[in-house]
DNA sequence: AACTAGTACAACCGCACGCAT
DNA sequence: TATGCGTGCGGTTGTACTAGT
């Protein structure tokens, strides 16, 4: 039997997310915290699936993000963990408190990589080009002269570790890369996130996430369209770019929120959150 | 001003993994 | 052991925006 899909599609909505749904998503994860993804949406009055709700609250809405461009060291930094891990972006982004592996994933793409051919280094390789090509003749040379199929040696999997700081490389096993995986962060502080919810509100700035210094009408028109957004008085916009969340979740009717104690189906696993 | 190509990044999709039953 | 579920991950796509002509 194949599997199902994670959500029942039908009549969910797609594409950017609203002001509105962004401040349903924040307001109950900062009010309830994170059990069940697949329930958040239902619970949150969300016509989302949960898995957007999760890439939504991952990738742009979680407080402790860190918005802008990448600098010069984050890029080198990214650079030397690709070369070690390849493109397993959430390990990498593990190193960057504050950043999504979405964001250096993307980073990656459409900067890291031209600036990398740019210097003679292959991307994925992280070899100086002239170097691999050659390599690449010779082992077809190899090949030809044995006319045997590849040994089961050229199909273990090899990392690429940089061993100075000029770029050059050097081959290591990927246990011993992976036992070089220090330091790792994880999220998991998000799932007590109604306990945190006074530092999380002390940290954040809403006004930057929603005019990141960057390219401030970018991001901020791509997270919702220009027709969600027109309903907005000039008043609601600027205090939606201006205030901080802190301030917005003041403002916020509590009561009005749904609770999960109404969600009847979930009774027992709702006793997770405690007394309200 | 209008059009086009390039860029950046949010969001989606499908698969893999870990866990519970 | 097999199956289903929830989640995480990486690849890809869609689209708003910018720069160049």
């Amino acid at each position: 039997m194949g599997r199902q899909p994670c959500c029942d599609k039908i009549g969910l909505k797609r594409g950017p997310w609203t002001i509105e749904e962004d401040h349903k998503l924040i307001n109950f994860i900062l009010n309830n915290g994170i059990h069940c993804w697949r329930m958040v949406p239902k619970l949150a009055g969300l016509l989302r699936c949960g898995k957007s709700c999760r890439l939504r609250w991952i990738n742009y809405l979680r407080p402790d993000l860190k918005r802008g461009g990448f600098t010069e060291t984050e890029e080198d930094q990214i650079i030397q963990l690709h070369s070690r891990l390849g493109n397993r972006w959430s390990k990498i982004a593990a190193h960057f408190p504050g950043r999504t592996d979405n964001e250096i994933k993307n980073h990656w793409n459409t900067r890291i990589k031209k600036k990398m051919k740019l210097t003679g280094l292959d991307p994925v390789t992280h070899v100086p080009i002239e170097q691999m090509q050659k390599q690449i003749t010779d082992d077809d040379n190899k090949r030809q002269r044995n006319q045997t199929r590849p040994s089961s040696e050229e199909n273990v999997e090899i990392i690429m570790k940089p061993s100075d700081s000029s770029g050059c490389t050097q081959v290591v096993s990927e246990e011993q890369g992976n036992k070089e995986e220090l330091n790792k962060v994880t999220w998991d502080d998000t799932y007590d996130l109604p306990n945190k919810n006074d530092k999380i509100c002390s940290d954040l700035d809403f006004g930057s996430r929603m005019n990141p210094d960057k390219n401030t009408s970018t991001t901020s028109s791509s997270s919702f369209s220009l027709e969600d957004s027109s309903h907005l008085s000039m008043s609601d916009s600027s205090y939606l770019q201006e205030n901080s969340l802190m301030e917005w979740v003041d403002s916020i009717n509590i009561e009005s929120i749904l609770q999960w104690d109404a969600f009847d189906p979930l009774d027992q696993d709702l006793s997770y959150f405690g007394n309200r």
